[in-house]
DNA sequence: AATGAATGAGACTTCATTCAT
DNA sequence: GATGAATGAAGTCTCATTCAT
């Protein structure tokens, strides 16, 4: 694909747009008067809105399957592991945080065509990666053995990615920092011990 | 209020699409085909389709402000009162599946209307509610001081509430057990100690 | 025709808000709400907003046409006859000020279908009956000859019912005060002789 | 100020319905047919069917003024003034035929919308300007003392308005025609002395 | 006499998309 | 690359009217 920067700046201003409003509230219209141009004549650049919106949701999905290969291959413990996957997560917030807001508040909508069936495999992949961590922690004695991975792996990912809705760089936190407040939380809780 | 059998009908009705297709995705034509009548019937019952939605919302908030309330004024301290709170939350998870998740998945669409205001301002209130009871379990050195309270509380709050979008009853934990597994993660995580 | 109480009653209530409104602007709903009952209980009185509506002018139109033929028929000069017919129609500005309303403002509209013909027909009646006056009038030396009979009724008539969008009883002048106005401006002019 | 000529010439269609059908009961479809597009594309040169109209009555009331304020400027005794005003106003009869039918049909209805505020506003400075010379005019002994100011400018101003249901260009008498008999009648009365 | 529910036609408007220039 | 005009489908909503109860 040939990414012209123009095109590029498009993209992101419709990233922006999607992010605050939604995918669905955003008209094509908005984004052209964001570029100054005529709502058809982003059709040069793009062969319709779905497109755009595809190509913020692969980068971001692209680039987190690429950092939580490499985590895994670094190898470690699964307490390790996930600290790290839970680390490239939030380190995705800021950087691919258009595309984080239209995954929470226009997934729903979008999984309905085929061209976005990607994102279920991908995400299916992910289960299957953080589960096999948080069980293989139960086995060797890591993790308590009285929760439910499937579940447990769900409220990691929820909680995590939920945060994209009130994070905001630039506040007493920034991404790492978050992180790390939630590492504490997940593995030993908020009750004195 | 106004509450006829048949208006409550299409209610239930609408709510189900909302769920499942997004408030903006659902049109009033779906509404009225699902109940067999023609679109234009529905305003036969209610002023807009943002009535309906307001509707759904507002039965949802009522009935967890009140339960949250009543869980204030049994007292106790404030990890039995926390517990008390997320059970309430996961215990409006059947009941009121419909709200959430168009809370999840709509709301910052709808949030743009006036009429909704009403919602901003109950989980303010909601916010101030939770991190009294989680400031002052830190004083009275029941939980770790070296969490955040705002922090925490949004981490709670987005991981009950963004379950909707993956619990069924009839599955292996009903929302009661749900409730009982993620206050025990979230109390104590999921390291062994 | 049996014209119970109810129904002169719900006649009024409609007459007043086709004035207020207009006829188009007012919906078969503004009307029951007005009588607190609902929209489909009107037409127990009623056949059409048609009929409403017919009802009003036509009870109109009986009324001037009778008053209008009393005065030909006291006689006199076409000057006296010219004041008794200006005289009349102000005098209808009260009774029959929402008819005259419905007449200025929605004629337009309301002439396209068949069942007003009769209007039509009246008001041609009338024309002849004025250029008549003025006429036989400029025959017999009353009235200049450098003036058009037509124009001059035209001016007369649009002069007179037109008023009724500013004329409010109780002010300075009631309806025979204004006549009075207006018949010494139409004979004699405003300039000083 | 937006003149394209398409939308000049999309605004010229819709006058020509206003003016016969009325404001209310010309569609936005009348519009569309007449000018052999869809409906929806009439969008793309008018927000809506309000803001059509309101560039038809805006051009008239400018242009209206602007001819009016010139007179003042030239000056004169109130009779020359008042003649001249007379003048201007029947002069608008022709090019501006549409804009005054809407106003004398349709303002009871398009006054209730804020964006029209601007119209009462121009019509209250007209009354002002008018009022003045006439009693101007009174004072310096040209017209006679024993008239209301108010009753007569009011009168003065519906019977020309009003003459746009019935002139019809090519006639008899032109608009210049009917402005010299108005301003006859308007000054001698129709009496002969 | 009136209610409550619904019809059916049609209103204004939105919007992704196309295409000749 | 972009404009300007238009399409076509669909959306929310209005409203006179009907009718069983």
């Amino acid at each position: 694909m040939f990414a012209s920067e123009r095109r590029e700046h498009l993209v992101r201003l419709a990233a922006e747009l999607f992010a605050e409003k939604g995918y669905q509230a955003t008209t094509v219209r908005n984004i052209a008067d964001e570029a100054g141009i005529l709502s058809g004549s982003l059709y040069h650049h793009f062969d319709s809105k779905e497109s755009i919106v595809d190509e913020i949701l692969s980068a971001f999905f692209d680039e987190l399957t690429a950092t939580n290969q490499a985590a895994l291959e670094r190898g470690g413990d699964p307490r390790t592991i996930l600290a790290a996957l839970v680390s490239n997560c939030f380190g995705t917030l800021v950087p691919h945080r258009a595309a984080i807001m239209v995954m929470q508040n226009d997934w729903n909508y979008l999984r309905q065509f085929d061209r976005f069936d990607y994102l279920t495999r991908s995400e299916e992949k992910a289960e299957r990666m953080w589960m096999g961590q948080i069980s293989k922690g139960q086995e060797i004695g890591l993790f308590r053995d009285d929760i439910d991975a499937r579940l447990t792996y769900r409220m990691i990912r929820d909680t995590i990615w939920v945060a994209v809705r009130w994070f905001r760089p630039g506040g007493r936190l920034d991404a790492q920092g978050l992180a790390d407040h939630y590492i504490k939380v997940l593995f030993d809780g908020i009750a004195v011990h």
